[in-house]
This record gives structure tokens, C-alpha cells and sequence, in this order.
RNA sequence: GUGGGUGUAGCUCAGCUGGUGGUAGCACCUGGUUGUGGCCCAGGAGGUCGUGGGUUCAAGUCCCAUCACUCACCCCA
């Protein structure tokens, strides 16, 4: 019986890591820009943790978490309660007032499995911790369109305020009444969201119950005055970074701890996963977690989804690796004295490949091909015994002689000078991809 | 947890109303070139037809079960 991975669980190999790498490469990059460290949490938590911060009673963590229920440790599921408990346990709010952390990796939810959505999945999660002005709000939003747009994956942002702890209860019950008056209308579904989260009948899918719902009052006309000023900065501040947005009632959250900002990332290319990211504001967790009284606001992307949208782009051919040079050593004696040169110019810096296999010398060339060698060294019998070698430029087949009998440290100096010129490695590769 | 679809070579797939698994494409190996890549040509290797039962003289094909994958619902990045 073959062992394969788990349902849900994913290999990311050659040819298809590199969009991973150029996805991580460039986040990192406008992160930093945007003065984020990076902070790196386990994995394992206590289940506490979770159920504390995201809900006792939504979903991930009702029926989602991977969890040892003997040890009572978990799986995260996310990676903002991972990181607000390091933030907390370190006291990095003494550190500095802000915090702007961003954390990448994988997360854990027994889901069914479908296009975009695993069990195993990859998140770059970006938090700024301590900073209350809407303006922040604006520019963590203005950051994630920078990356998506440096990426080439066209989105739209949407927004929305959920309110603060004064009027969400208010607007809560506002939409309860709606809710009463065209209850027998609604879907199963929706009539059981009625009771645990009202919020969620406004994003139904069902096209009865969004009939129903399309005059629903709006939580954006019942914020207190505090949450109303917050979502009218936070526009303004969209609006002077240049950062297209739609305003939209429905959306909710499926995480307990938001207030305030809400928005998402969408796209229309990925079937029913249609968030390429998501996040927004959670003023009272950091203290309901134990620590001090601070605001924060994040969100996350999610790394498949945007590997899945680099992958649908025109001409997204798989990735051809490159290499300086291959030595071709033909026969026992010329691979004896090959072996250790290889090992030299790998030193020097080099990507140097050889064949162990004792193929031919076409053989040799078609892997030097295939690698992308740019130079191959031929060094056969007779070469080796006039004191010389072929190298030869795969690029405009131009070969030229070259002395070995100095000595490999001046063979592989010699290499050198010739090989990296045309170290343009990282540009070629990057533009490749 | 609920529903639909699909399981044949490493990958993409043919295989009609049951009658010996495809000269299929890509990829791989060897040769055409006594020591030279890409293109072309020739050859080669690669399969318990997801698994287990059943019907039948005969099952990749029909029936049942099971597993896996996949899409969607729920939920969510």
C-alpha cells in the first residue's frame, strides 16, 4: 500500500516553490519597508489560548482544532493569538510603544478540504500592537494592496466597521428585529445563525435570504460617535494614499475578538474562496489575554490562494533552474581529478554540478542542459594528458581551451573569473519567475 | 458534518453496447554523432486499470461496498 499525505495536506515542490519563495521574497520586502519585524511563534499551543481569543463557540474552535485533547495543546489554528501571547509573555510593550510585527507560516483547520482551502495552510500575518489612530488602519490596508499589486494579483478591498463593545450590542439587536420580521423566509441555515451570530445572516449565500437582506439596516449608520470619527479617518486615509476600497454592510467576521475596521482582500478567480486576505481591528483582546490595555489591528494572507492567482496568470510556466557551470568528466581517471575541483569552486561560490553516474558525454550534456548550465568544462582523457581542458558557453556554444595542469587552485580561480560575470543569477531567476 | 463529480504509466488522458491494457502526448533512458546540449528520428523502460467483494465462459467496462482525490455547502485566509 502506498503511503501518500494527508487528505488536506500538501507537498510544495521544485518548480512550484519558487512562486512560494517569490511570494515570501516579496512580502518580506515591503514589510520591512513598512518597518515590520519579523517574530516567530511555535506551533503548539495550550487550547486555551485559542478558545480565549478567537471564540468559545465559533466554529474553528468548536469543531476545526487540531488538538491533543489529553495534553490540552492545539494546533494554531491562526496566528494572531500565537502572537499577541509572545507579545504579552515578552512584555514587548515596554520595548516600544508600537509594535509592528509580522510572523509567516503554516496553520491547522480540520476543514473539508476544496480549491484554496487545506488543512495545512500558509499565512503572512502582519499586527500592529499599541497604535490606536485610524490612520494606521488606512496604512496597514495601503500595505497589503502595495504587496498584492507588486505581485501582479488584481483585488478589490472592501470595508467595514463591526463598532466597539457601546454600539455593537445596540445594532445587534436592531438587526435582530429585522431579522424577527422575515424569519420564516430564511434558509436553515440562516435561521440557526439568528441565534449564534446575526451578523453572519447578512453574508448568506442563499439568494432568498440576500433578497431579504438587502434592506437590512446598516451597523456603518449605527456606530457610537467614537467608532463613527474611526471609520471616517480611516477612509479619508484610503483616500490620501490613493487606495481604492468599496464599503460593504455585509461583511462580517468569523472571528469574536474584531471591533471597529474589518476588511478583505477578494478576488473572483478562486472559487469559492474568494478572501485573498483579511483582517482588521481587535482593541480589547491584548487586554482580555492578559496583557496590558493596548489596542492592535492585522490581518493575514493567505499564501495558497495568492500562489493559486501567480499560477493562473498567463504564461506561468514552471521555473527553470539555472546553474554557472557543469564538469563533464569523462571516464574514471578525469572524474577522479574532477571531484575535488568541483568541491573548490563550489567553495569559491560557484553552483557546480557534476555527474556520478559514469554516463556519456552526451548524456553529461543533455543534465548540463537541462540544469541551465551556462558553462560546461569537458575534461576527457586526452585533455587530461596535454595539461588542458574545453570550456564550453552553452549560451553562444563557443568553446575554448583552458590549462588544467596548473593546479586546481588556479584552474578553479581561472573559472571563476570566467563564470561570474554572468552571475546574474538572482535577476535572471526573479524575472524568470 | 452534508451533497455532487472523478479514480487507467511519473503527469495529461484514449479505451464504444463486457471479448488479450494504448504505435497516444509530455517526461525519463539508450542510440542515430568512436567525446558535445536544445530540434528531429529510431528504440526502450515504465501498470496489482484505487482497493475488496459480486454477476459472467469472460470485467478497466456491469452491480455492491470501501478508500482516495476533487468541487460545492457549512465555515473561513
Amino acid at each position: 500500500m502506498k503511503i501518500t499525505a494527508l487528505n488536506g495536506f500538501k507537498d510544495i515542490v521544485p518548480g512550484e516553490v519558487e512562486l512560494w519563495q517569490k511570494v515570501e521574497t516579496a512580502a518580506r520586502d515591503i514589510f520591512s519597508r513598512f518597518n515590520f519585524s519579523e517574530i516567530r511563534m511555535p506551533i503548539l499551543e495550550k487550547t486555551e489560548l485559542f478558545a480565549r481569543s478567537i471564540g468559545e463557540t465559533t466554529d474553528i474552535v468548536e469543531k476545526e482544532m487540531y488538538t491533543f485533547i489529553d495534553k490540552q495543546i492545539t494546533m494554531r489554528p491562526e496566528a494572531t493569538a500565537s502572537l499577541l501571547r509572545a507579545y504579552i509573555q515578552h512584555g514587548l510593550h515596554v520595548q516600544k510603544p508600537v509594535q509592528r510585527l509580522f510572523t509567516i507560516g503554516p496553520m491547522f483547520r480540520h476543514e473539508r478540504p476544496q480549491m484554496g482551502r487545506l488543512r495545512q495552510f500558509h499565512q503572512m500575518d502582519v499586527e500592529v500592537i499599541g497604535a490606536q489612530n485610524p490612520r494606521v488602519d488606512a496604512e496597514l490596508m495601503a500595505m497589503g494592496a502595495m504587496l498584492l499589486e507588486e505581485l501582479g494579483v488584481t483585488v478589490s478591498l472592501e470595508l467595514n466597521s463591526l463598532g466597539c463593545p457601546a454600539c455593537r450590542p445596540g445594532f445587534r439587536k436592531t438587526l435582530l428585529d429585522f431579522i424577527e420580521d422575515r424569519y420564516e423566509a430564511l434558509c436553515d441555515d440562516c435561521k440557526r445563525r439568528s441565534n449564534t451570530n446575526p451578523l453572519r445572516v447578512l453574508d448568506c449565500k442563499n439568494p432568498s435570504c440576500r433578497a431579504q437582506v438587502v434592506e437590512a439596516p446598516s451597523i456603518q449608520e449605527h456606530l457610537c460617535q467614537e467608532c463613527s470619527d474611526h471609520f471616517a479617518v480611516v477612509q479619508k486615509g484610503l483616500q490620501q494614499l490613493g487606495v481604492s476600497y468599496s464599503l460593504n454592510k455585509f461583511m462580517v467576521r468569523g472571528l469574536d475578538y474584531y471591533t471597529r475596521t474589518t476588511f478583505e482582500f477578494i478576488t473572483g478567480d478562486l472559487g469559492a474562496q474568494a478572501a485573498v486576505g483579511a483582517g482588521g481591528r481587535y482593541d480589547g483582546l491584548i487586554e482580555q489575554l492578559g496583557g496590558p490595555k493596548v489596542p492592535g489591528i492585522g490581518f493575514a494572507l493567505g499564501m495558497e490562494r495568492l500562489v493559486l492567482l501567480l499560477q493562473q496568470k498567463k504564461g506561468a510556466e514552471t521555473v527553470q533552474g539555472e546553474m554557472d557551470l557543469f564538469v563533464a568528466g569523462l571516464g574514471e581517471t578525469a572524474s577522479h581529478f574532477v571531484f575535488p575541483l568541483v568541491h573548490a569552486l563550489r567553495r569559491k561560490g560557484l553552483q557546480v554540478a557534476m555527474d556520478h553516474e559514469g554516463r556519456s558525454l552526451k548524456s553529461q550534456m543533455k543534465q548540463a542542459n537541462k540544469a541551465g548550465a551556462h558553462y560546461v568544462l569537458i575534461v576527457g582523457e586526452a585533455e587530461l594528458e596535454q595539461g588542458q581542458a574545453v570550456l564550453r558557453n552553452m549560451d553562444d556554444q563557443k568553446q575554448t581551451d583552458i590549462e588544467i595542469g596548473t593546479g586546481i587552485d588556479k584552474l578553479s580561480q581561472s573559472l571563476l573569473e570566467i563564470c561570474k560575470p554572468l552571475d546574474k543569477f538572482s535577476d535572471i531567476l526573479t524575472k524568470r519567475i
